[in-house]
DNA sequence: AAAACCGCCTGTCGGC
DNA sequence: TGCCGACAGGCGGTTT
């Protein structure tokens, strides 16, 4: 599922096709994609207009407008946005969003599951997008810093598995990459994030960063929805440790890898190399 | 504050 | 082979 690397690796990909080409249509296949506007809004406000810029901020992808607006989107668990030369390519069956560059191509966001969204903003109007407005710290900026971390865990009774998907925490953790940087840890998913020793968190922060940096250079982690701007599966889901790897035997210790649920996700960890009590 | 649950959706998979 | 329920898990919302 999209988290920080895979939307990092989509915004890469699509900054050097999709900018300052003018948008001659929008086609609007599920219009409650769009969440807080009528598609006659959103033509309107988006036809003729173009993308000047594309940022991230946790899992949401920014493209900035002309006229000071903003379009803010989000892949949720299956969302694809690729970009397409070839406008004459049929469209994929569960296309729900087309912005059409006429002779420069296309950019369409696919999603098998509709969750996805797209909001469009006065420039940096982000309290009209909820979960964009409160998010914490980007893992991977100066701000993270390992005081930072242990501030956010301290005296916290909370699963550490929670915590780290917990988006007003840490902006862009997903199941995959929680999962992943315990393991490196050899932090438990349920141990409480107040119980962690200086030396736990200092390995767990540095894991993070590890582990999403070396998504990021594999263009993330393709398990089945999961495109690249072109539309090509990324490399990581060669690289996982543990996720998904229930019943196999541990990379470090050979122990039998184990699944549970914890903070309502499946959680993969080894029970030798990450022990739940200390 | 935190946990537990639901709703939003479709495709896949295991069991019968 | 087909049907059926469980499951995948991001986020917002409500309830406990």
């Amino acid at each position: 599922m999209p988290e920080l690397p895979e939307v990092e690796t989509v915004r890469r990909s699509l900054l050097p096709v999709v900018l300052h080409k003018p948008i001659e249509a929008v086609h609007i296949h599920y219009p409650r994609l769009l969440h807080n506007r009528s598609v006659g809004e959103f033509q309107e406000l988006v036809v003729n207009n173009q993308f000047l810029d594309l940022t991230r901020r946790g899992k949401y992808l920014i493209f900035s407008l002309e006229g000071d607006l903003e379009l803010v989107a989000h892949l949720r668990m299956t969302g694809r946005l690729i970009y397409y030369s070839d406008a004459s390519i049929p469209l994929a069956k569960h296309t729900s969003a087309v912005f059409d560059f006429g002779a420069e191509g296309a950019l369409r966001f696919e999603d098998v599951r509709k969750f996805g969204t797209l909001d469009l903003v006065p420039k940096g109007k982000y309290e009209e997008v909820r979960g964009l407005y409160t998010l914490g710290v980007e893992p991977l900026s100066a701000e993270f810093t390992l005081d930072h971390f242990q501030d956010l865990l301290a005296g916290r009774s909370t699963k550490i598995k929670g915590l780290l998907l917990d988006q007003t925490k840490i902006a862009g953790l997903g199941n995959i990459y929680v999962d992943e940087s315990l393991f490196e840890a050899g932090i438990h998913p349920e141990r409480p994030a107040g119980s962690l020793s200086k030396a736990e968190s200092k390995r767990l922060h540095r894991a993070i960063r590890e582990v999403l940096e070396l998504a990021i250079a594999n263009q993330g982690t393709t398990l089945r929805d999961y495109r690249t701007g072109f539309g090509q599966e990324g490399s990581f889901q060669n690289r996982l440790q543990i996720y998904g790897k229930k019943g196999k035997a541990c990379p470090r210790c050979g122990a039998d890898l184990e699944h549970k649920k914890v903070a309502g996700r499946t959680s993969h960890f080894c029970p030798a190399c990450q022990r739940e009590l200390i």
